[in-house]
DNA sequence: GATGAATGAGGCTTCATTCAT
DNA sequence: AATGAATGAAGCCTCATTCAT
């Protein structure tokens, strides 16, 4: 009947759900604790506090997204394939785990304040922007790639552009009339984010279309 | 001495930093009323209640946005230049009041329920997004500008690359372990992101980079 | 029917007896709400925490031993009968603000924690402590008292004898088998109290009894 | 390793410390659980709960005061040394277990509920009041003290005038803004306090001093 | 025998809001 | 118009103790 460790995980899952629909503040441990069924002192047997809870679910949704990055072996591919299986998963991610970007607004309100103690947390990224230094890299001495791109730079760039469009579709909704979580939009806006990168990378402002009849200038630099 | 619309100005000011600064949840009525010393009546005089109080803070923020792109005067503007001059000050926009970047991320959590109810609000985006249409469209008439862009998605795109630096610049900064909050790595930042904008609206496929020796397909699809 | 100031009374009254009664960590915010049939947060209103609470009901207790200290009038006072009024005033005291014993004894508990951080409280005995001495002073010229005792250290003589006998009434009544609350008990142990400190400060240790026949010394030093 | 008797012993000694620095209130089992590094289960296998463990804490405490006192040889003791020796004892004793003055007070705020049950604590004292009813008679019989003491009251002011001292060693220290923890302010408390206790019972009104010139009354009746 | 998971009751404090004056 | 007293519901956390393995 005791199963302690199936009983973290599932206090842990359940956190991670409450927290990441009402935010930090607006989630609250008695109602995890009425949807787990649990003694709600258990919570703090296993968790030290709300906030420790909240690190967890946290430490959790990166270890994952962890993982989900080793495995998409950036390392061996050719530069745009690379490039462009890493936009599209982490669109996909964003869409996959709208938790984490409610985790990350929360922690973004405050400071950054669990992040900063976790050293699990900070350890996620360096492997990741190592692949795209080396697939940046390998693309400019192809020839595929313009040179000068700054790796952290580009993968920001990958994020915004998936992360931006789920965390606002209930605002976007709203602001344009339009339902912005439906399978036919999120799939022209993936289709989109991939064009942006790959136009990005590739763009070489010599070969840039110009203006048919008079010539303006075509770089605004 | 009494100055009722200046009293009811001095709370919404501080109320719009109280919310930004913990989030609708976080914000506390009493923090308010001690920072405005006065009377928490007053504020139930004006506003009814923590919802419109957070609501009225909304269309104001909305209020000076819509102001903003008004006068940014994309109309007359040079399909080129009118993007850049929209990329640029989207960014700065996000950069200046990244209080707003805090109500959407509230209302995002609420599935957008203040701004839902507030028509004011719904009829910001109309007019710019009818103006980036027609730059696109200018854009493509002179061959400067790929064609089949969507305003909508492409000002998502626009907003997306700076919102999310401003957004995430606690967590990328102990994440990444640099400081996005200098005004060094901001100024890149936006370089970086008119450029990505522009590029992709540049970006001609059949000029593309191509390798150097081999052929690779040059496409991603 | 609103009374702020009784309200606030009445919720220090009934916290003073709580305290008295349980101690500083038996007492229970709830319980004194129950008694004062006022809303919890009023007490939170009012006083800002349980600590804050007890150090204004500590405040009280020291405010009226003051007073009562002030109106004896030691000043004008033969010495013997300053002496003996101290004394006497001084069990009584004990005796009936038994609470005040309950409250020192949490307070030494935590080292002085809500003493410390009170001014008031620690202007309470300066006057008291000048009053004795100058007793003592005229006590030693008029040649009925001895020399070379310090104000300090007799009054917590003083003290000592009435608060140790009301402070454990409870134990010493199972211990000697005796109820110690009683009437007569009580006022035996004040005469026997007053008697202690006179013969003290009267004792003449040349004049003092000697064995019957043989010659043991009296002194002990 | 394993050692009943031992773990006891040292729940015991821990538990000890934890009343005394807290209180039965503020006491946790938990954090004696902690520091003993023994399974809670075990607490409560030797202690059936709280309240019995604190009971044993303060049985210990009595045994060795019971063990202190036969020790002392008062029987044998020409009286003034007899009674100095007692009251040095006495003091000591106070000072040096601090703690018991702890589970005093905590129990006289409980009206005794433990020490009521203990028969072994009740048998304490009637061999140590024989002894100071001995010590009475002796010197009254040798003319060296008073008659009509009552050897429980004497009892009784021996041990105010040290308990008192070190029960409120804390809060003296802030009222009186001297520090009574100090060794010098321990010995001279010492002194005074068997000079007031010897000079009770050896007094004599009518030797008492008289002031110089004029007559006054002598007693304070 | 020994471990720590689990419990239920209750602790202090805080919140947005309304009421009486 | 203006003040701050008052409210009720809830929030996070902790306690002594017991149970399952």
């Amino acid at each position: 009947m005791r199963n302690p460790n199936r009983t973290k995980l599932r206090i842990l899952r359940i956190a991670a759900d409450e927290f990441a629909k009402k935010g930090y503040d607006g989630a609250r441990v008695d109602e995890i604790v009425r949807r787990c069924k649990v003694n709600k002192n258990l919570i703090y047997h296993y968790f030290e506090s709300k906030d420790a809870l909240f690190t967890a679910v946290l430490e959790q949704a990166y270890t994952r997204l962890r993982e989900r990055q080793q495995s998409m072996g950036l390392e061996a591919s050719d530069p745009i394939e690379g490039i462009s299986k890493l936009a599209i998963d982490s669109f996909k991610h964003w869409g996959e785990s709208k938790n984490f970007i409610a985790y990350l607004n929360s922690e973004n309100l405050f400071n950054a304040k669990h992040i900063r103690k976790s050293k699990l947390i900070r350890s996620t990224y360096p492997a990741l922007i190592e692949s795209i230094r080396s697939l940046l890299r390998r693309g400019e001495e192809q020839g595929v790639f313009r040179s000068g791109v700054d790796p952290i730079d580009l993968y920001i760039s990958i994020s915004a552009l998936g992360y931006h469009f789920f965390s606002n579709q209930s605002t976007f909704s709203v602001i344009f009339g339009k339902n912005f979580s439906e399978r036919g939009m999120i799939e022209k806006r993936l289709n989109n984010v991939v064009d942006v990168i790959l136009s990005y990378l590739q763009f070489n402002s010599r070969a840039a279309r110009r203006p048919r009849s008079k010539l303006h200038r075509a770089s605004r630099t």
